[in-house]
DNA sequence: TGATTTACTAGAACATTATTCTAGATTAGT
DNA sequence: ACTAATCTAGAATAATGTTCTAGTAAATCA
């Protein structure tokens, strides 16, 4: 018992048979679901489309997951958990502040032109999350935040970058980038982002940067 | 026969007393929608919700949208025109360059705080339209900005403004703010838009001014 | 090992919700 | 007034989300 608590607690490492069985088909649905979203929208995508795709019953579904809304759930959290640690990989590896800045907008830019599924997803802001999902939500929202002002905040005090109101940096840098990633996911925009993309990574860092 | 085909053709002005009731009732069931996907989220209300709000039967609403997306496409299509037409009225009216960029920040700014329900509505990604509507919304969005790109363009011209790709315009100016007051309506963020629209309209003219 | 509990799977049954249908009322045109 | 078209109403139907019951396989424990 104290060990099977064990096993579940500690996500994947060394998980038993069983356990690594419905990690997969947990993994099979959620994937599944975004085929499906991304082929019919997320609307008209019904559960028992889910289960053709997956191979997995409804009720196996209902039991992995709740209800369509947690399969929903899951998936957002694996997409934005996908983006948010490529972001903080690449940053972290940045060395100067106008080269973290660029990156910001650049990886943006590169992640969702490779996983533009996910990314149309993310965007499609069309999800209802369970109350669980949406607090387990902020939390990684918060602590991305976090992680990625910790990066930031000494150039600020070192004078490189502007003292601003907190909550501006993100929609600063970030907003233009994702403003156009929208619409080009949407059909509205040809051009590919990474075609466009320098052209907000210089205004990002101008932005932000001190005024000589 | 003639006559009343006319009198559908030209929308309100001279309608019929028969005319002018569906318009009011279409009205109310539009209006009744927006409240209830304010109040319950756009996936959770039903058609029952809105014909109850709206004192509409199903029939009825039928009759009028075909289906519910009928009555969100509407609606959405509502909403951006008001938003729309308040930008041009306002932009039509700005002297200078400078000004008219920070117009359009503040504008969104303050339209969203305004009308925080249409707002959080256009924002909320969340409809599923009929190609009518789909299309129907592609001429608007395209006549809008060539109205405003109408607009600036004597500018990028006599060299006040940058000439940059021209899908990077809009981003460059309404991604911040838009960005902003996206996460302010989802209320992740607690400081009014008006709080913040200055620095957005400055950083949009920052990124679009042609360099001293 | 064998017994027992727990997690999982499957699909039928059920409940809710979107959509269609039929019938009747109202209005506009002649 | 008559006719045709539009509109309204709510019952009937169809599609879809969710729950339930029964059975299977895996894990735990004596």
């Amino acid at each position: 018992m104290t060990d099977s608590i064990a096993k579940s607690a500690d996500s994947g490492a060394s998980a038993g048979a069983r356990d690594q069985a419905t990690a997969v088909r947990k993994q099979q649905v959620v994937a599944a679901a975004l085929a499906c979203f991304t082929d019919k929208g997320v609307e008209k995508t019904t559960v028992k489309d889910i289960c053709r795709r997956s191979g997995c019953s409804v009720g196996s579904l209902y039991h992995h997951f709740g209800n369509k809304e947690g399969v929903a759930g899951e998936l957002f959290i694996h997409a934005i958990e996908l983006l948010n640690r490529d972001l903080l990989d690449r940053l972290l590896r940045c060395r100067s502040v106008a080269s973290g800045v660029r990156m910001v907008v650049t990886q943006y830019s590169d992640w969702v032109t490779a996983h533009p599924d996910y990314a149309r997803y993310l965007h499609s802001g069309d999800v209802e999350f369970t109350p669980a999902a949406r607090t387990r939500l902020r939390e990684i929202y918060h602590a991305h935040i976090a992680a990625v002002f910790d990066w930031f905040h000494p150039f600020v005090d070192n004078g490189e970058m502007r003292a601003l109101p907190p909550e501006t940096y993100v929609p600063l840098i970030s907003g233009p980038i994702r403003d156009y990633t929208r619409q080009w996911l949407s059909g509205r925009v040809k051009k590919e982002p990474a075609a466009v993309k320098t052209v907000f990574a210089e205004a990002a860092w101008n932005a932000v940067k001190t005024p000589e």
